[in-house]
DNA sequence: CGCATAGTTTGATAATTGTCAAAGGATTAA
DNA sequence: TTAATCCTTTGACAATTATCAAACTATGCG
């Protein structure tokens, strides 16, 4: 059994793990960690819709980030979240980022499967809002 | 008074977000909103230490992202946090954030103000830990 | 050894991004 | 209108990155 170089706890950086959590494959990756708690690279990878190379460089990614845990049993390398250690650094940050990615599978506009509301109006018109205390000089 | 485009609270990404924050620059920015609440773009500009252009393209950046609201003010631009709309779409993970922000604010190495503890030591080499339910095949 | 399995590394490429510099609005002041 | 202020846009460029393909390493099996 080996372990790969992994960041210790201590010097895990905010803008790392936030950079590693920004890109769809990982979070796609971290959340079935998420479930599974531990998995074969192969198995993450299979589901993943990308090259094997492609997902490898992500796991590195995540694991130089501090994200996640590999540990190599024969051929296979199990990989898993960096819960506790995460939580550590920096508690409550990865509950509220899986919460949050829940919170983002539901889609908004069918979320109550009814009202196919209309957000575009919103995505790309200016919004009314905030006048609030305006330091406005004049009417 | 004017308002520029953003994207309406439920079409926030979670991706963006953390994109968004990713960079030193930008959470520097949403750092020092969090503490002034609203401040215009030159006010924070000047104070990053990136050309006035590129502070541009970061506000820009974190407007579309949702992270925070611009509003124009004759010729000013206040920005804000949207902490209300992040925490409708995505409850605590902004707090997690900004709180994780300050915990790497303090540098481990020299936390404690005595130790100039050897983390490079851990950096670079294998971690001993994890041995755990391991399913080795032999001694 | 020879062969298969599991991931990594290297190479190549296209896309994205952070940066500065300079020009371009938009607004206020005179 | 001209000038000044505040910020954005465009252009250029270097660095990073996501991706696939192919070669490579490491392990286990006979």
């Amino acid at each position: 059994m080996r372990l790969l170089p992994h960041p210790a706890t201590e010097t895990i950086q905010l803008t790392e793990v936030l950079r590693a959590l920004a890109d769809p494959v990982r979070m796609e990756i971290v959340l079935r960690l998420a479930v599974q708690k531990e998995q074969t690279c192969s198995n993450v990878g299979e589901e993943l819709g990308v090259h094997k190379s492609t997902a490898s460089h992500h796991y590195r990614t995540l694991r130089e980030a501090g994200v996640v845990m590999t540990r190599q049993v024969g051929r296979l390398k199990f990989m898993r979240l960096r819960r506790e250690d995460l939580d550590a650094r920096f508690p409550g940050l990865l509950d509220a980022v899986l919460a949050a990615a829940h919170a983002d599978d539901a889609a908004p506009a069918t979320a109550h499967g009814e009202d196919t509301v209309p957000v575009t109006a919103h995505a790309d018109e200016p919004v009314r809002a905030i006048p609030e205390g305006v330091p406005a000089h004049g009417g």
